[in-house]
RNA sequence: GGCCCCGUAGCUUAAUGGAUAGAGCAUCUGACUACGGAUCAGAAGGUUGUAGGUUCGAGUCUUACCGGGGUCACCA
């Protein structure tokens, strides 16, 4: 907000003048006045008494003082133990509103020539089995982030890594080899990535087997699980394909393009995208170069079985492998290389990745070793880490089937949302197909708003028996509300009123008006605040609580049969700013909003 | 065990070191002959895990402990 900029200079200035103290502006603590006080903004004093060498209630009272002198919005004042509450003139506010009201695009940020550039790496999935609920956190969070990004004046490149490699892509490979008898996405009709997730868990259960088999005829665990027929099969297949034998590769390839059209179509579903798609099987051997350079230079040291290491203790860290004792790499020395290509490729200022904080050590000691290297991007590298998915029975485990699978999740939250639209009968004179798209998007807005307003940082709980709530703090509430707005503006235009969009700065201005024009004015400051602490539910909250303001009033509040006409203007600009506010906020979450619903 | 993260109402959660810890769900009560009741209002529900410390002021910072999770692979 423009006014507290200025207030923050005048009280520099007023303590200057008043008590002779020069005061870095930051100590300057301002903050929306509560609601049970009279006010809109409140000067925390009690980082001045020290100065003023008076009491809180007299110090407030002398900044007040100057500042009613100073400052032409503020109006007057009220002194609250060490709080001075300060009256900002309505016409004030009133210019905000009509600035707000003239910018269709009010709140974000365009990128310009010297915008940064950013890559944001999310999703990152394996291809042996189908996308889960926490890969839907992953990819709603990486997602946002980017569209929060952008709407503060960044350049974002979208970017995926598919680790499509590996013996977990083998034991697939090897399952259905075995006991797939050509089973097909087409000759079967499942998902290609359900069908190849399936030959995963085959493989598992036949692996179980032959271990417990092994342990009858004496073996140990240990050798059981190593000696395993399957297991042999699945290592001799990483081999092959190491190798490039044409036959495993020709196998990878279709088994791998089944679950790419898979993951197209939840991710269609999901509605995220991406601009560079990287593929581990392309990338994974990348890095060694660069480690070996770090090891001539001294950077790394290498152990008699030829496995090369850094040394991390002065950091406070371990020991960290970097090369295998055959020469190859390790997931790290991968992530080294990936990171030195992307910003080569792209010129880009800044990496992001979205993974989940059970890698934050991974990350920690990426920084410090691409630092190491002499990468000045090491040090700047972001991990946005975030908490997992947790079940009311703890975390989700394939073994015992419960794992949440997305496609499943998606298509019974949308039945939900078509039975409950059905039963309040409002979508009455929509084709079947506008109704479908209508069911989808409340029911993705129900699940993308859970999983968006709960910080990042933490973790969450999600109960699928509960399913997700269409009432109170959810998507679907920010629709409907979204939705009324559409609808009343849909009637003022039946009716022919003209909406002016310039307001007079000395309509009359109710309590409950003043409040939503407030609430309007901090929506950018809630965007740059979201990118600034990388967080899509800082977006989330404000618009529920704009929303939840916006219903009061509404309830309260005649908009189109209000008599005064001025004040039915104010009111329709009210609306419509929230709307498109609603709109705006909600497309920083990924959520679509719908006229009707 | 070392390191890291988290403990807020029955449940899910919010709160740049600032005022009486704010919501939603669930429970109970009330509000449609105004513009959409997927809404609104009210009630009840809290020693912010425990005990100290710093501060004018602590859910927030700090120490110890208790409880939960993660991580410390020649896996990714």
């Amino acid at each position: 907000m423009l006014i507290e900029l200025k207030i923050r200079d005048q009280i520099v200035e007023a303590i200057e003048k008043c008590y002779h103290q020069q005061v870095d502006p930051s100590l300057v603590q301002l903050q929306n006045t509560r609601e049970e006080f009279e006010g809109d903004i409140t000067l925390v004093v009690f980082p001045f008494v020290r100065m003023s060498k008076k009491s809180p209630e007299q110090t407030a009272a002398e900044i007040g003082e100057y500042l009613q002198q100073h400052v032409a919005e503020v109006d007057k004042f009220n002194v609250v133990k060490g709080f001075l509450n300060l009256v900002i003139s309505s016409s004030y506010w009133l210019s905000v509103l009509n600035s707000a009201s003239a910018n269709a695009n009010f709140g974000i940020t365009e990128p310009n020539e010297s915008s940064k550039l950013v890559m944001v790496e999310y999703s990152s999935p394996n291809t042996n089995k189908p996308l889960h609920l926490g890969h839907i956190r992953n990819n709603l969070l990486g997602f946002s982030l980017c569209e929060i990004l952008k709407a503060n004046g960044n350049k974002v490149v979208k970017t995926n890594i598919v680790n499509d490699r590996g013996i977990h892509i083998c034991k697939s490979m090897y399952a259905w080899k075995m006991w797939g008898n050509g089973q097909t996405p087409e000759s079967t009709g499942i998902k290609g990535d359900h069908l190849v997730g399936n030959f995963y868990v085959r493989f598992d259960q036949e692996y179980k087997k032959e271990i417990e088999a092994l342990i009858g005829q004496g073996e140990s665990r240990e050798y059981a699980e190593q000696n395993a027929i399957s297991m042999l099969g699945a290592r001799e297949m990483l081999l092959k394909w190491e190798a490039k034998d044409p036959e495993t590769v020709e196998l990878w390839t279709m088994m791998n393009n089944w679950v790419y059209n898979g993951f197209d179509v939840t991710y269609k579903e999901l509605g995220v995208d991406f601009d560079k798609i990287y593929y581990e099987s392309e990338t994974y051997l990348y890095g060694k170069e660069e480690v070996l350079r770090g090891l001539a230079e001294g950077i790394f040291y290498q152990q008699e079985d030829s496995s090369v290491w850094a040394d991390l203790s002065a950091e406070g860290l371990d020991q960290k492998i970097l090369l295998r004792s055959d020469g190859t790499s390790v997931y790290m020395t991968q992530d080294i290389g990936t990171a030195k290509e992307r910003f080569q490729d792209y010129h880009i200022n800044k990496m992001i990745y979205v993974v989940g904080n059970e890698q934050n050590y991974h990350f920690q000691v990426l920084s410090i070793l691409l630092d190491k290297l002499g990468f000045e991007f090491g040090k700047g590298l972001h991990h946005f880490s975030y908490g997992m998915v947790e079940l009311p029975q703890g975390k989700m485990k394939s073994r015992e089937g419960t794992v949440v699978d997305a496609d499943d999740l998606m298509a019974e939250m949308i039945e939900v949302s078509r039975k409950t639209s059905e039963e309040l009968g409002k979508l009455e004179g929509y084709t079947p197909e506008q109704a479908a798209i209508t069911y989808k998007m409340i029911a993705l807005a129900a699940l993308k708003y859970f999983m968006l307003k709960v910080d990042p940082k933490k973790n969450m709980l999600f109960n699928p028996e509960e399913s997700i709530d269409f009432n109170g703090n959810t998507g679907p509430f920010i629709q409907y509300t979204y939705a009324r707005i559409r609808s009343v503006l849909r009637k003022a235009a039946d009716r022919g009123i003209e909406i002016n969009h310039l307001i007079g700065t000395e309509t009359a201005v109710g309590m409950k008006e003043l409040q939503l024009i407030k609430l309007i004015s901090q929506f950018p400051d809630a965007v740059k605040e979201a990118s600034d602490n990388y967080s899509p539910a800082l977006v989330a909250n404000y618009i529920y609580e704009l929303v939840k303001e916006f219903n009061q009033f509404y309830h309260y509040f005649p908009i189109l049969i209000e008599e005064n006409v001025e004040i039915r203007n104010l009111r329709l600009i009210i609306s419509e700013n929230v709307g498109k506010i609603i709109k705006t906020g909600m497309k920083l979450l990924g959520i679509d909003v719908p006229e009707r619903m």
